[in-house]
RNA sequence: GCUCCGGUAGUGUAGUCCGGCCAAUCAUUCCGGCCUUUCGAGCCGAAGACUCGGGUUCGAAUCCCGGCCGGAGCACCA
């Protein structure tokens, strides 16, 4: 009925019509169904056949013009972008990206006290961009436009929409939360004018006075009421461009009020806990006579295998020694997931599978993990890397070199060569349930027989290497006693052993190390070699 | 306390605006089997969900009301 409007005139008649029938289809099976349906509705055959393909990636963006669309992203850059923020940077390039439109990367860094920006971060953001393959049309930095913020403050206070307030902190919260005005509401634009000019002269002290819009004392919604637009602080800020040059600051959501007309800003997507934004920022764009932007929103995103995290937190553990640094495996930063060879491509997957939902999401990294594993299996050369090694002798072996391939099936990629004597290493895991007798074979080299456990022994075996798979005897990996130490650092901490020569040669690649894992060759050394840990 | 928002398989999503193409999509996870000289990949199969209660309607995941659960805001942080 959804198709035939005209059966909704009378739907009795279909429903009845439907019982009806439906009992006497029920007798058939699919072949007679399709019998008939070829003779009496051919057309609709080729219906079956048409999954339904639900649309793959970004719902499109609600009055978005193709070429006119301007979006941005606007981190604070006190510490580096997070896997939180991976969200922000991936939807919202993504969606100027399907729209030809522009996107803008805005520093919003107006915070010198509590989130005081870093200032090699402003540089991780714009490489971690470039690591994305997104090249923002515009940087911006709201920490150079005081001069306009403070043009729009003088022309609000001026209107008669903002003005100084000299309460402290909770005395304002009381008048606020009994709707009622403070004594400063009311007074007049010259004077607020007046006292404006002195907090800019740096005659007021921290926290002595604060300008607030003028919203509506009475709303309903306590958050909407008078909102703070600037706050005195004398410090300095990072940039040394900017240095001691203010004393008043602008807040988020005056500063990005200002930011998002001033850039033009058709849309904007970001997190749930900036949904008042729009109604507080509603009564400057009022006042302006300007157009908001269409927003979205999302949830939030807690990531299972990392729990809680904030900026702040990983700074303190950071400096308490607790990681090595921003890009320490443990961490959900994207300079870490990086450096461990997790794939732009799979990042980007995994955040718009996600999607724009406002429900807060829980999501595990093994999502991450499996798109990158379809990305990185087929290009990722194959080694051996023993941890936990024990020495095995095969005591009627030669020496010869061993040639296995660096990729299962793609064997165009050429081969490895390995020259091994008459002993090799071996983890000790796969040892250990072996006993005199037991035939395994050392993967892509020769079948062995064990002859002693201590020390280690075994012989060649004749057994053929079919009969072997047939037995489902165990095979497993080796690396000669001349091998390279490798440690692997990932997120469950350090694990050292041996790995083969040729690793030395895919520094900053992605590499199997065959029945352990995917991992990124992060440093080669003449004494070790450290590799990053993606995931199995 | 006040205000706002959300709730589809273990997880994440599609569908909800505009009620019938929904016996509800896709992915991941898990479980079987096949294949493979890796514990990787691939192939086949299976399992698994509309928060609850009312209402409107011939018909509700979809609309309305209420409950329950969860989240956000009420900063001189972003």
């Amino acid at each position: 009925m959804g198709e035939c409007p005209q059966l909704r005139s009378d739907p009795n008649a279909v429903s009845e019509a439907l019982e009806n029938i439906i009992p006497e289809i029920a007798k058939g099976n699919p072949e007679t169904w399709e019998a008939k349906l070829s003779e009496i509705a051919p057309e609709l055959i080729e219906a079956l056949s048409v999954k339904k393909e639900p649309d793959k990636g970004l719902k499109p963006l609600e009055g978005a013009e193709n070429g006119k669309v301007v979006m941005r992203f606007a981190p604070n850059p006190n510490g580096p972008a997070t896997l939180g923020s991976a969200r922000g940077m991936v939807v919202n390039s993504e969606y100027v990206k399907m729209y030809n439109g522009k996107f803008v990367l805005r520093f919003d860094d107006t915070d010198p006290d509590i989130k005081r920006p870093m200032l090699e971060a402003y540089d991780w953001y714009l490489d971690d961009f470039k690591w994305l393959g997104v090249v923002p049309d515009q940087v911006v930095y709201a920490s150079d436009h005081f001069p306009m913020y403070y043009d729009y403050a003088r022309k609000l206070i001026e209107m008669g929409k903002a003005y100084v307030c000299f309460c402290k902190g909770e005395d304002f919260k009381r008048f606020k939360d009994a709707k009622q005005a403070c004594p400063h509401r009311d007074t007049s634009p010259e004077e607020n004018l007046m006292h404006w000019e002195k907090m800019l002269a740096g005659e007021y002290e921290d926290q002595q006075a604060v300008l607030r819009i003028k919203t509506d004392i009475k709303h309903k919604d306590p958050a909407l009421r008078d909102w703070g637009a600037f706050r005195i602080r004398k410090m300095s800020h990072p940039r040394p461009e900017i240095g001691n040059k203010y004393v008043v600051w602008p807040l988020l959501d005056f500063a990005g009020a200002i930011e998002d007309h001033e850039l033009g800003m058709t849309h904007i997507i970001r997190g749930k806990d900036l949904i008042d934004s729009e109604k507080r920022q509603g009564y400057i764009y009022k006042y302006f006579g300007w157009k908001y932007p269409r927003t979205t929103h999302w949830g939030r995103v807690k990531i299972h295998e990392f729990g809680k995290f904030s900026t702040s937190t990983l700074r303190k553990a950071i400096e308490a020694g607790e990681y090595s640094g921003w890009d320490d495996p443990r961490l959900p930063t994207i300079r870490a997931i990086r450096r461990r060879g997790i794939q732009a491509e799979a990042l980007k997957k995994f955040m718009i599978e996600m999607g724009v939902g406002m429900t807060d999401v829980s999501i595990s990294m093994e999502s991450l993990y499996a798109e990158n594993r379809k990305i990185v299996d087929p290009i990722a050369n194959r080694y051996f890397f023993v941890w936990d090694p024990v020495e095995l002798e095969i005591t009627d072996s030669k020496p010869t070199v061993a040639k296995l391939p660096l990729h299962p099936t793609d064997h165009a990629r050429g081969f490895r060569e390995i020259a091994v004597g008459n002993k090799v290493l071996v983890c000790t895991e796969d040892v250990e349930k072996l006993e005199v007798g037991s035939v395994i074979r050392l993967k892509d080299f020769c079948n062995i027989e064990i002859t002693s456990l201590s020390p280690l022994q075994a012989k060649l075996s004749d057994v053929s290497l079919e009969a072997l798979k047939k037995a489902k005897a165990k095979i497993i990996h080796w690396v000669p006693l001349e091998g390279i130490n490798v440690k692997v650092r990932g997120p469950e901490g350090d694990l050292k052993g041996i790995g083969e020569q040729g690793i030395a040669t895919e520094l900053d690649n992605i590499v199997q190390f065959e029945r352990f894992g995917f991992c990124r060759i992060d440093t080669v050394s003449e004494e070790e070699i450290v590799a990053y840990f993606a995931h199995k």
